[in-house]
RNA sequence: GCCGAUGUGGCUCAGUGGUAGAGCACUCGAUUCGUAAUCGAGCGGUCGCGGGUUCAAAUCCCGCCAUCGGCUCCA
């Protein structure tokens, strides 16, 4: 039955340090997790288990659910295995043979993957430990396993194999036992599929040495501590109350304050880039979301229409079809386009309640939305403006790293081949002219056109997809839109569609990752707080307070009454970037003490210092 | 929507069948204070919602809602 047993070939070893071993290490981990598992939990069924960027995972099948407490068992078993340092030996097998076997095992999931693999492709499997030394663990008595803890050693009988192409390790004991963690249980489907059988995933990460484990875990820890969810609480950003339903966001004053400094930003870069700016409404008659396309390609995201007078009205998920709209309204000359038609269109869409993620995915938000339509001549200049105009804005946020994505057509589309190809060229053009390298994407282009994402890269190394740029030849022809060519006939214009910050809410959520709550002074809602020593200064610090506030800066004074030190913690609790402390000196000499979050004390300054240091800071929007 | 976990004053959390607790916040009083928490008192909860079991439910059971970790989907 077994026929060519095999280590590696020589060539195949790799030293540590290369991700390639990483790779190795993370999918061994893999099956040493899904041998412990079946070791604890003989009744269980495997099914696949790959690295992925910081671990591995392995889906299991399984009646009852795996607890927390399971893991940390299994976790002591996987260092069992890891102790024993037992050998992985791949072995080519025949398909025949390999199927009688998994047959007698009763392992279905183990089948179809056999069944799966192409007819001519070799088929391997990966033990671990090895297989002339006893019987394979499923066919072996189950008590024997039952409990590895009163049994107090490795049963060196024992082996594991799956069927997989590898490549792994050569031994378990390769894996640092201090350098691997079990994270968590979730469910997942078999193969990806949500009409097939929910499966166990119990997830893990893995890395070549425990200072690496403890450095990855730290990075969690941090990601925890700039989470906006919990950030936007403690700084009073933003609440999603469950009385209203989930998904709904409500801005409170300070998160108020920024969004509106964000949009106030982001039309005053539009205005000047070029851009006229619309309003329209939120609701509309259903027809057009039928003319559109939307009733029919993108219903399971739209929330129920409403009977209005007997009229079918929808709540709208997009905000495309209205600006088709204005543009319809009346004839445009070839003369008039490009048209560039940006609006901060609030939209609702129906969301799985599972998927809600405070800002991150919510059921309506604002998209920061714009259509350009142009001539089929306009397309790569006007793509080319969005990528510029894009850069400008995201790198005055503090984003300059992006990661670029190209999508084409999916399975699900509309629209002939020849108009996808000329769109798909007019996106590609672009980015070779802006000179931004990317990563095509296929199949993943909306269902009316092909796509640029960008991705942005926060300030710990996250990435954050945001802007969008989308050609759409179908819109303009469901809508019948025209414009009158040089020689009086009629053609067809080309819509652009395109989001740079995305949604306001989502990119509001990343803003206050990123900046971990610290806002650079010009997105600050509190910029600066005069903290009175005693209330004789109280007069003083309002007078100040007055003077900045005709000045344009958001300034407060606190009022508590609290001495200096808990005024002052309760300013860095707040993350306010500058406090001023005004006692009996400043008075008499007419100063304020200054204290940034940044750089700590600053000493006594004028009222006219203050206002510079604090100009310059926001000039320089947080870069410096 | 699916799998699992969680839900106790504004916030963070104790409380496993027998009269709902702490710290912070808030209010009041005293203190008028110099760079991360002054002292004292008080207010505040039908324990997510609705059923059920029980003499008795925050606690046990069922349903629903929301949140968290994932899956699927996505701005």
């Amino acid at each position: 039955m077994i026929s060519q047993l095999s280590r590696p070939a020589s060539g195949d070893r790799i030293a540590p340090g290369d991700p390639q071993r990483l790779l190795r290490l993370r999918h061994t981990c893999a099956h040493v997790l899904a041998m412990a598992v079946q070791r604890l939990f003989p009744e269980t069924q495997v099914t696949i288990g790959p690295p992925t960027d910081t671990g591995f995972y392995y889906d299991f099948d399984r009646a009852i659910a795996f607890t927390p407490n399971d893991l940390t068992g299994i976790a002591a078993e996987m260092r069992q295995i890891i102790r024993a340092n037992l050998p992985i030996v791949r072995e080519t097998v025949d398909r025949n043979e390999l199927r009688a076997e998994i047959d007698l095992l009763h392992e279905p999931y183990k089948l179809e993957i056999l069944d799966g693999i192409p007819p001519h492709e070799p088929i391997t499997r990966y033990y671990i430990g090895s297989p002339d030394a006893g019987l394979p663990l499923e066919i072996a008595e189950p008590s024997l396993f039952d409990d590895p803890a009163a049994q107090g050693q490795t049963p060196t009988a024992a082996f594991w194999w799956d069927l997989c192409a590898g490549p792994h390790l050569d031994t378990t004991g390769e894996i640092h036992p201090d350098a691997f963690a079990l994270e968590s249980v979730a469910g997942a489907y078999w193969r990806g599929d949500e009409a097939k059988p929910q499966l166990q995933r119990i997830y893990g990460t893995a890395w070549e040495t425990p200072e690496q484990l403890q450095a990855y875990l730290q990075q969690k820890e941090e990601a925890k501590r700039r989470d906006h969810r919990k950030l936007g609480q403690e700084l009073d950003l933003f609440s999603i109350q469950e009385s209203a339903g989930g998904g709904l966001v409500f801005w409170h004053p300070k998160g108020a304050r920024m969004r509106l400094l964000i949009e106030d930003y982001w039309r005053n870069a539009h205005l000047t880039g070029g851009y006229d700016l619309l309003y329209t409404p939120h609701i509309a008659n259903l027809d057009l979301w039928k003319t559109s396309g939307h009733f029919e390609f993108y219903r399971d995201n739209m929330f129920d229409s409403m009977d209005i007078e007997s009229q079918q009205y929808q709540l709208r998920p997009m905000n495309c079809p209205f600006h088709v709209l204005t543009y319809q309204n009346r004839l445009h000359s070839y003369r008039e386009l490009p048209l560039r038609w940006a609006e901060l269109g609030t939209v609702y869409r129906y969301e799985r309640s599972g998927v809600l993620h405070g800002l991150m995915r919510v059921r309506g938000f604002t998209q920061d939305d714009a259509h350009v339509f142009c001539l089929p001549e306009q397309v790569s200049d006007e793509i080319l403006a969005v990528l510029n105009l894009t850069e400008q804005i995201l790198s005055d946020f503090g984003f300059t790293e992006y990661e670029v994505n190209l999508s084409t057509r999916p399975a699900k589309s509309v629209g002939a081949d020849a108009i996808w190809d000329l769109a798909t060229d007019a996106l590609i053009q672009a980015l070779d002219r802006k000179g931004w390298a990317y990563v095509t994407d296929e199949g993943g282009g909306a269902f009316y056109g092909p796509k640029i994402d960008i991705k942005i890269r926060d300030a710990i190394g996250r990435l954050w997809q945001c802007s969008t740029i989308q050609v759409d030849f179908n819109l303009p022809e469901r809508f019948d839109l025209h414009y009158v060519a040089a020689d009086g006939s009629r053609q067809r214009p080309i819509m652009v569609h395109r989001a740079i910050f995305g949604s306001l809410e989502r990119f509001f959520g990343i803003l206050v990752e990123n900046y971990a709550g610290d806002f650079p002074l010009w997105l600050a809602p509190v910029q600066l707080r005069l903290l009175p020593v005693s209330d004789g200064q109280r007069d003083y610090a309002n007078a100040v307070a007055q003077t900045l506030k005709r000045e344009g800066f958001r300034v407060g004074v606190n009022a508590s009454g609290d001495r200096l030190g808990k005024q002052i913690r309760t300013a860095e609790l707040e993350k306010i970037p500058v406090v001023a402390v005004v006692g009996k000196r400043e008075v008499e000499q007419q100063t304020l003490s200054v204290r940034t979050r940044q750089d700590g004390d600053r000493g006594a300054l004028n009222l006219t210092e203050l206002q510079v240091l604090m100009e310059e800071s926001i000039a320089d929007r947080g870069r410096g």
